[in-house]
RNA sequence: GUCCCCAUCGUCUAGCCUGGUCCAGGACAACAGAUUUUCGAUCUGUCGACAGGGGUUCAAAUCCCCUUGGGGACGCCA
């Protein structure tokens, strides 16, 4: 049976670099019916953090990767040192003051076959002899790391790249605790727009931080699983049962991924797109309440109708809020290029207050009806449909940007449409008639 | 600097192992058109890549070598 594992230390937050490796992992485990352990290096108790380590779990619970058992390693410092002592016994380390030191034999070759890569030969030379106790008395990485894994019973050992100079080493410690070595499979690491590895100037590296944004945990899980796998046929959306149907080490890619946000926020777009209404109401919900969009007595049919009409323009939850604000708030947030455009005249003025009028006649206020009642309005008027919409769009929404008019009104209620067509049409009048006065000074 | 890894559109990638079906397919982005109610929505379309050079072969994106480029590792951090 396969048993793998995510080794993260919490000496910070849970990256999307270690999200993703954790997910192959996961997935490895998962599509083999193997084990998924999660052991925390906890060795380095300076740096150590309980926040850090909440979050990563958090983290990692947020995006369902569950595991099957836990180890902490900073509980198991006796293990380590009696390992260490072992080898000091038969001659194959030294110590150095307090220090534990694992001596490389020289002039030898060290392979081994990485599952994606072939197989990746490195003389010894090339190493320097490996602390395993330090002085302190506490592990160091490359050793605890081989004790736990050849304890634990790692069969597969699926992690970033960037440890493949440790391989080597960590090989030669397996062989000197006489352990067998498990299968290697260095996947590729995420890069930033640069080129380089991610980090925080290439922005939101913290799972938390995409949480925080708004974007679903089964989108950025699909993302993430796309980013160095593929199945190799032209799907893009995947649930987590598809993802370990179909998963396979075999079709890992080995060039490193650039993480592209934009594909991110499509992935997560087709998910709140699919997502059932009764479900992105309630994620969304929390969102308006914490910028007092809303209380606890909303009414739920309405938001739930107004979620819908935004549904396929979200590319996060986050642009709800920010889309539909008009509808929470009667302080409007003009856009100066839209005003402009479209609420510069006496005409705009004369229309906004036409459609307003003709709102006041609707009795039944559904966008059908509205909008047949404004469809008469213009054939009346003689213009075309666009030069009302236009400015009542910027009147009521602040910008040039919404669903279909009639829907907006609908929901908007015809109180609030025409209190605001009325105070905007206002507002010009009063404009253009102090530029009158202007002019005749 | 030394060692290691990698190399298909701007980005994610299919194809490479088992050479011909590839004047290289899909998606995101970008751009254009449509929708005479806008659009960051929707539909349609366009642009766009085998890093370079040598081999091997009847035939190379696919195999080999070199160059170049990029990345990573060189801690009593993990």
């Amino acid at each position: 049976m396969p048993v793998v594992r995510f080794a993260p230390s919490p000496t910070g937050f849970l990256h999307i670099g270690g999200a993703r490796t954790c997910l192959f992992n996961w997935l490895y485990a998962r599509s083999t019916k193997g084990k998924f352990i999660l052991r925390i290096e906890d060795t380095d108790i300076t740096r150590s953090g309980s926040k850090y380590l909440e979050e990563i779990l958090e983290s990692l619970k947020w995006m369902g990767l569950d595991w099957d058992e836990i180890y902490y390693q900073s509980k198991r410092f006796d293990i380590y040192r009696q390992h260490a002592r072992k080898l000091l016994d038969e001659g194959k380390a030294y110590k150095d003051e307090e220090a534990i030191i694992y001596k490389i034999p020289e002039d030898a070759k060290i392979r081994f076959f990485d599952v994606l890569r072939g197989e990746i030969a490195v003389d010894t030379e090339q190493l320097k002899d490996q602390v395993m106790i330090k002085s302190d008395g506490s592990p160091a990485y490359n050793f605890c790391c081989v004790v736990d894994d050849a304890l634990m019973g790692m069969t597969h050992i699926i992690r970033g790249d960037d440890h493949i100079a440790n391989t080597p080493k960590q090989i030669m410690l397996y062989e000197a605790l006489g352990f067998k070595s498990p299968k290697f499979v260095h996947i590729p690491m995420i890069h930033g727009e640069d080129g380089s590895r991610m980090s925080k100037r290439h922005g939101a590296t913290a799972i938390s931080e995409y949480k925080k944004q708004g974007y679903l945990p089964e989108a950025l899980v699909n993302y993430l699983a796309l980013l160095g796998w593929n199945p190799g046929t032209n799907k893009e959306i995947f649930n987590k049962d598809t993802l370990i149907k179909e998963f396979s080490l075999k079709r890992v890619n080995k060039t490193a991924a650039v993480f592209d946000i934009n594909r991110l926020s499509w992935v997560n777009g087709q998910y709140i797109k699919a997502m059932d209404i009764e479900k992105l109401t309630r994620l969304i919900v929390p969102r308006l309440k914490e910028k007092e969009y809303i209380k606890d007595d909303y009414d739920e049919d309405w938001l739930k109708g107004l979620i819908d009409l935004y549904k396929t323009r979200l590319p996060t939850l986050d642009h709800f809020a920010n889309l539909a604000e008009f509808f929470f708030t009667d302080n409007v947030r003009y856009d100066q290029e839209a005003v402009d455009k479209f609420l510069n005249s006496d005409n705009a003025a004369h229309c906004l207050e036409k459609f307003k009028q003709a709102l006041e006649k609707t009795e039944l206020f559904e966008h059908k009806v509205i909008e047949e009642n404004i469809r008469d309005l213009v054939k009346d008027m003689g213009i075309k449909a666009g030069e009302l919409i236009h400015p009542v769009r910027v009147a009521l929404t602040g910008g040039t940007v919404s669903p279909g008019i009639f829907e907006v009104i609908e929901f908007l209620g015809k109180e609030k449409a025409v209190s605001r067509l009325e105070k905007v049409a206002k507002k010009i009048r009063s404009r253009s008639a102090m530029f009158d006065k202007l002019k005749e000074l």
